[in-house]
DNA sequence: GAATTTATAAGTGTCGACATTTTATAGACC
DNA sequence: GGTCTATAAAATGTCGACACTTATAAATTC
């Protein structure tokens, strides 16, 4: 088994969403949740390929520890979709398919609808106006022309929302979501022209926040991540592995043939 | 810590949700599968009452097991939101609020109003006939003025919708908030006249997806569930467990004022 | 007698070990 | 050479033990 390099310093976005959750539902710092950490950062990152083995007494020896905290760290991420424990078998990275995603992104879609209308409904001005600098920081990297850079920011953003929308169980589940998809993060950017697809709703949907207009705001809001999954299908991601290891992020440098029907 | 009476032999339909998605995230027949469906058994039925231990040496002396398994099974629960474990401290029954109460029915209206638009969408016209029995039996059930009778047909009802919208992502969710709900049942009925109201729903909810209305079926599904978490917070529901054990069943059992505003 | 401190009991997190099952390796056979 | 079988190696699920922490009971103080 590969060998998991350590978390760099600066804490990128994903390590983010993964401490987030970690924080709520794990202890502060124990050996379970450095272990789940480090796992999952290292399979957010790809480091850990889909279909990888993960054997506890292999883990347990990089990590000086017993087995048992890390098979406790095992359950924990296979809770949070990123590992697949079958019975008596080695632990796997799990394996996403299309079918899977699909059906993640109509879940997501629904729900940001949900967190809209609770945001125009419920959140205050003060709340709402914490967007913008996430709208700016978007529209900069927009400018910019950086793809990593666009999407950390949109992961922020909508973080923001989740948490001021005032439901903790829709940002539990969102969260989890979430997580499983930021592998799929290469591929969601890849098509040009996106980004400033991507930010003119954005920058719409805040005004629509701002002005408490509910219908619009969760019409956008659908329609964003709608457009999400469309561009992530469009890309031609379709789960499989390159044996290789050829992952997403090679394709998602890659400009790929117009098609805007 | 009280002792955890076997399942009985009769499964109840609330071993059946706890055992599906035991099936789905464990193994076939593990330890760990048997003491969490026994000890989630018991919390669903109140025999554990919320903010009851559950410490693991006990646990682990009753299923005559060591403790690591115990802990699994607990972790699980916790994962399932049955069961808080703060660090260092003893697993106890989760205490559920009212708070958490209405953002789960919050994000229950949303999914299941998605599952009734995938149901109109997607459903074969053989699934749909799948509910018809459910419908009758709970037709039976309200003119026989069995509540419980009535509950349990209703949540094989909603098993069946869940099943047969496709999206094994928003089943997944559904069933875990339905498993923290399940404690709430009695208090969900308790209203005079709710059984009528409800069946009613559900026959013109059956007629829009064989019309393979959309709009209408969603927003029926929509209401059903905002009409259930209404009545729970009519009921006087607090969350807060009187110490000499009076759980909701009592007061599912009088009549409260009527208030049909 | 109530509140605070002290001592004792109980419980948690982690460990290394073992039996059983799965996986990988080597040999036999065609 | 390739497939099947027997053997060895490795990994899993479970166990009992131990150090350290938390909870409970007793003792002390005001």
């Amino acid at each position: 088994m590969e060998r998991i390099a350590p978390i760099p310093e600066n804490v990128t976005g994903g390590h983010a969403v993964l401490a987030r959750i970690l924080d709520r539902s794990n202890q502060q710092d124990s050996l379970v949740r450095s272990i789940a950490e480090q796992v999952g950062y290292a399979i957010i990152e790809g480091q850990l390929q889909p279909g990888d083995d993960l054997n506890s007494v292999d883990l347990s020896h990089q990590f000086n520890t017993s087995r048992t905290p890390v098979r406790e760290a095992l359950l924990w991420l296979e809770k949070e979709g990123l590992v697949e424990i079958p019975p008596r078998r080695r632990p796997r990275v799990t394996r996403l398919g299309l079918k899977e995603v699909r059906d993640i992104y109509e879940v997501r879609a629904n729900l940001y609808s949900l967190v809209a209308e609770l945001i125009v409904a419920r959140a205050s001005d003060a709340d709402i106006v914490r967007l913008e600098p996430f709208k700016d920081q978007m529209a900069a990297a927009c400018q910019a022309g950086d793809l990593e850079g666009y999407f950390w920011a949109n992961v922020a953003f909508q973080d923001i929302e989740t948490e001021i929308c005032g439901n903790d169980q829709v940002r539990r589940i969102l969260d989890s979501l979430m997580l499983r998809m930021l592998k799929l993060r290469y591929s969601s950017l890849s098509h040009p022209g996106r980004l400033e697809q991507s930010l003119q709703d954005h920058e719409r949907l805040l005004r629509a926040y701002i002005e408490r207009d509910a219908p619009l705001a969760a019409a956008l809001k659908r329609g964003i991540v709608r457009r999400g999954l469309a561009v992530i299908e469009r890309s031609g991601w379709s789960g499989d592995e390159s044996p290789d290891g050829v992952s997403g992020e090679i394709l998602a440098e890659e400009d790929l043939p117009e098609d805007d029907r």
